[in-house]
DNA sequence: GCCAACGTTGGC
DNA sequence: GCCAACGTTGGC
């Protein structure tokens, strides 16, 4: 299983948008970038997700799970962009800011850190651990 | 609102 | 295949 983070302007879809979606989750449509298309193709569902919330709040908000396989990008006729299917698991109980991510010692090396303008990147496990640990998540 | 960083496009 | 021009993203 793998872990991943995907960013969102929360004035053009926020966690609430997300969480509204229940258990049916959304397409993760919109990306018209190769490397963030090319991670969301090696997604298997299961997969995790962290929810940010880029512009406004800079932090990660909540957990989201992929219920989709990549498939063709319902917002466009392109066949070159698609998109999985997010779902909504749980904020969150403390939003982990992109300020914390850039001081602490094993965050600071996130692709979220060093390349701010990729949309739908991955996170190590050691990284995923640690924000729920900070985002104070139990398992 | 500014601007640096990055990705994409298109002429050559 | 290179690279200049341009557009977009996102932190500040």
């Amino acid at each position: 299983m793998k872990y991943w983070l995907f960013k969102s302007e929360p004035d053009t879809w926020g966690w609430a948008d997300q969480l509204a979606k229940g258990d049916a989750g959304e397409e993760w449509h919109g990306v018209r970038n190769y490397q963030a298309r090319n991670n969301m193709r090696q997604m298997k569902l299961g997969d995790l997700g962290f929810f940010y919330h880029s512009n406004q709040g800079k932090e990660i908000v909540g957990i989201v799970e992929v219920c989709a396989l990549s498939h063709p990008d319902s917002t466009t006729t392109d066949a070159r962009w698609d998109c999985v299917d997010l779902r909504a698991v749980r904020p969150l109980r403390r939003p982990v800011t992109l300020e914390t991510c850039k001081t602490d010692e094993i965050l600071r090396e996130m692709v979220l850190v060093k390349n701010s303008r990729l949309s739908v990147q991955p996170v190590s496990e050691e990284e995923w651990n640690r924000i729920c640990a900070l985002g104070d998540l139990s398992a």
